[in-house]
RNA sequence: GGAGGGAUACCCAAGUUGGCCAAAGGGGGCAGACUGUAAAUCUGUUGGCAACGCCUUCGAAGGUUCGAAUCCUUCUCCCUCCA
């Protein structure tokens, strides 16, 4: 079987280690316990959270053992990296709410049942931490003087930085401390955001427990521009399908840059390298082949194969011809409303296509606005059930956005 | 505790001799054109509504005034320096 950490680096996954070729070696020769810390800032996993679970899923196939560790206590205090305003508190329910999510997120794609996989929270640990002790065992391994050069608390030194926030690294560099006492944890990974959290935590087990561990930052998800991925503007994309339909969350991968086709390919689904890389040299119109696969096998594995085969259907109903696809966000609205007629601009509110009727005259004005084959250019349009076919009528917003109302 | 600076729409950021401010500009978003359900580019748009007008908005609450994002008072939060 390959290296484990071949594989991560051949994938993509890998920005920067401490001791490649050692860790390389380890990963080689014995199954390892390592671990990835997730903040519970928000109620569901996001699409950026693929990255660091796969390459955890990874690791576990070549048989090491991952502790997905919950921020139940160090979100408490809230990661300052990569902030530049200090974090809202969110409030202790809040947090055990989220963690509560996430931990039933993650056992949809890991068995945590048979001790292959750990599933903690460091709340376990860091709640009932005695000040005094910890700052005698753990803060006097911590140089101010070093923290204040590193990135994630520079910037902050402009705009304004809390004892709380500064004290982060503390936390999260103890959890792995406590991980490698518990479960002999010798490698965290993390975003590459979270590299000087890392360290901290790598240096502060060498320190006291004199032992080998690794750091090892993840990529992160962003866009060929730059810009972060699955957390777009118009909103996170969630794993969660209430938040996040499959539908949605299909034609996100199905619209991402002909750039980032191959990476993602490489780093949100299992499909071996070679076939990565000929999906990722198409050209031109073909690289929507790659965009589709991309779109199947990340829906496949967030969703399921139903839900992925039923969104993969309705955009090719919806991109390949006239029809209207099962899985589409529908409203249904009484038959009789339309007997007089609905205007346009109720419809769209009451579809939620549009948020204000202000919104909606705009998209109408604009031409954003379709019914079955027929663009409106009225404001005042009426709807009437003569338009419906089959009670259902299908409404599109822009290009891409498409919903459905039934007759009931 | 003392002195000073700040809080503007989704974000950044103008505006503070009171009216011409629903509030410049940029980013982002949405829509249109072009396309391959891509990118780039260009254009329009971006508080609400019974809409050439009306209503709510510039940290919060009061006040002055015909009229306040702009002036006054109190409060909240943030930053800088001092202790």
């Amino acid at each position: 079987m390959a290296n484990a950490f071949d594989v991560l680096e051949e994938r993509g996954f890998i920005e920067q280690t401490t001791h490649p070729e050692e860790l390389r070696e380890l990963l080689g020769k014995e199954s390892v316990t390592f671990y990835v810390g997730f903040d519970a800032t928000a109620p569901s996993l996001t699409m950026g959270h693929l990255i660091p679970l796969m390459s955890m899923l990874h690791l576990y196939r070549a048989g090491h053992r991952p502790i997905f560790l919950l921020g139940g206590g160090t979100t408490m205090i809230g990661d300052p990296s990569g902030k530049s305003d200090m974090r809202q508190m969110l409030t202790k329910e809040a947090i055990d709410a989220n963690v509560e999510s996430f931990r039933r997120q993650f056992s949809k794609f890991v068995n945590f049942a048979d001790g292959s996989a750990i599933l903690e929270n460091n709340a376990n640990w860091l709640l009932d931490l005695n000040l005094m002790e910890f700052m005698r065992e753990v803060g006097r391994h911590f140089s101010v003087n070093r923290m204040l050069t590193m990135e994630t608390y520079k910037a902050r030194l402009e705009s304004g930085l809390t004892f709380l926030e500064f004290s982060y690294l503390l936390t999260q560099s103890y959890d792995f401390l406590e991980l490698y006492r518990r479960y002999n944890c010798r490698l965290q990974m993390g975003g590459n955001d979270q590299w000087s959290n890392i360290i901290g935590g790598y240096e502060l087990v060498r320190k006291v427990e004199g032992a080998s561990v690794y750091g090892l930052t993840l990529k992160l998800l962003t866009t060929s521009a730059g810009t972060k991925m699955g957390k777009t503007e118009k909103g996170t994309v969630w794993l969660d399908p209430e938040r996040t339909s499959p539908y949605d969350f299909y034609q996100y991968l199905r619209n991402v840059d002909d750039a980032d086709v191959e990476l993602m390919l490489a780093l949100l689904t299992f499909l071996p390298m070679e076939e990565v890389r000929r999906l990722g040299a198409l050209k031109d119109a073909e690289i929507n082949r790659a965009k589709e696969v991309l779109a199947f096998e990340v829906t496949k594995f967030v969703h399921g194969e139903e839900e992925a085969k039923k969104a993969e259907a309705t955009a090719k109903a919806l991109f390949g011809g006239p029809g209207v696809a099962e899985d589409m966000p529908s409203t249904a609205l009484p038959r009789a409303v339309f007997a007089e007629g609905m205007d346009i601009l109720t419809l769209l509110t009451e579809t939620g296509l549009a948020a204000s009727r202000s919104e909606g005259r705009r998209l109408v004005q604009q031409g954003g606005i379709t019914l079955g084959d027929e663009r409106v250019t009225e404001i005042d349009y009426l709807v009437t059930e003569a338009e419906f076919s089959g009670g259902e009528l299908v409404i599109r917003k822009g290009k891409k956005v498409y919903h459905r109302v039934v007759l009931q």
